[in-house]
DNA sequence: CAGTGGTCTAGACCACCCT
DNA sequence: GGGTGGTCTAGACCACTGA
């Protein structure tokens, strides 16, 4: 008798607390709506607050949640769509496609792994564009193309007025060159402190990391590295828009 | 005087923890190598086990640590590139893929999630085939696969001698059609008790979920949602292979 | 069985936001 | 200043693995 015979499977608090939780945003929330604070949840459902708040970062992951320190925790309105490579392949910051921002753009050496995309040697300096992507009014991710000097051998003198009017001339010097084709990959990641904060979130949060190779002239003539909220983006690929699949029920009917 | 000055900025104990852990993991580990124990790593490095675990879940979040209950924790090997579309569009099981496998199928009643994007009534049964994907050996990804009777309206009696040929029948009446085109999204999730199971992981492991819809007959005749393993896989698109940006120095040279 | 990572607790203090 | 989430501690017990 001095064992509890509830839960016949022995399912982690935390994750359960995380389905309980996720029924209740479904039922009882609307988007945007606070929630209780992390004591007050803890104590309404007799579990220690870490336990608590690991299943609000189950949920945050997922994109439920919106935690902010200082503020409080809201009800994330569903992720939103967020094309990438919307129509076949073009180079970045071309065909009227606003949602990019130039930011900067330096010379500078590259990380060892870049240069071994790029297939130049190490230590070898190419341009470093820094730009920043913003959708529905909140930054959604920061990018980092490298573009070889041997890809853009015309760019005139550095003399302009601003690190972004650079950065847009090394853009464009770029569409000059025929694309070839393009390689995309998308993995997980977490936001190292400088993206954290262009992103506005905290360092470590996690990101979707898209590296995509840019082909002319018969070799990589650029290299994107663009990190995306993992939180409130969803990566659309093809036809625009994209699908809208979420948070279904935790068990499928059989 | 009372204050200690060290650490000018005060960065958290677990995330300067992880930077130097993962130096001494470029540096000082071999792929497959067991790292010490978390009580024995926490005291070297004079920490709570809590974050020094906090340091860990985020390497293992970067794909570089494999940790196994009951066995340690390992180096994790680069993840492997997978590849999600490869050429264009073809519908799923076709052209010799012999990356995925067929598990079982059954005519349910799919979540109201997906029964909005197969522009389905409520309640309305669909073919659900499950396929699991392997690669180098080891499971990636588990997908659900929902066909609407009305795309594969010549299915011939359910008289298949197993599950597995069920679904493969279902995939051989779908590939009939004329594929218009299809529309993929990518979004982290995580993994549901089931998909964990699939996938040799826990309840809530970080996944990659593809969703990709089909369409063909000037509608939507199949959905396909895909959950991939986040830990190991990098997805790629377009040109097999993929590119191989991994772990970079946090600061990148100004 | 001993050893590992996974879960959980009950506290404490800190950084940040808003008023 | 008061309230929020973020970090951290020092324990405890559990679930799982492999010898």
């Amino acid at each position: 008798m001095g064992t509890q015979q509830l839960e016949a499977v022995p399912e982690p608090k935390y994750w359960h607390l995380r389905t309980v939780l996720s029924e209740a945003l479904d039922s009882e929330f609307a988007v945007g709506e606070i929630l209780p604070n992390e004591r007050d949840l803890a104590a309404r459902f007799g579990v220690a607050r870490a336990t608590l708040r690991q299943a609000l970062e189950q949920l945050e992951l997922e994109g439920r949640l919106h935690r902010r320190r200082g503020v409080g925790t809201t009800v994330a309105p569903p992720r939103m769509g967020v094309a990438v490579g919307a129509d076949g392949q073009a180079w970045p910051g071309g065909g009227g496609d606003d949602s990019w921002q130039s930011v900067d753009c330096t010379l500078a050496v590259p990380p060892a792994a870049v240069a071994t995309a790029l297939v130049i040697p190490r230590g070898h300096a190419v341009y470093t564009v820094r730009r920043s992507r913003v959708s529905h009014g909140q930054p959604v991710a920061a990018e980092l193309l490298y573009v070889p000097q041997s890809s853009v051998p015309d760019l005139t003198a550095i003399d302009a007025p601003s690190e972004a009017a650079r950065a847009r001339a090394v853009l464009r010097e770029l569409q000059r060159l025929e694309l070839e084709g393009q390689d995309r990959a998308v993995e997980l990641g977490s936001a190292r402190a400088d993206d954290a904060k262009e992103l506005d979130r905290l360092p470590g949060a996690p990101v979707l990391v898209v590296t995509t190779r840019f082909f002319a002239e018969g070799r990589t003539a650029a290299l994107s590295v663009a990190t995306y909220r993992a939180d409130t983006c969803r990566l659309t690929f093809g036809a625009a828009g994209g699908v809208e699949i979420h948070h279904g029920p935790e068990r499928r009917a059989s």
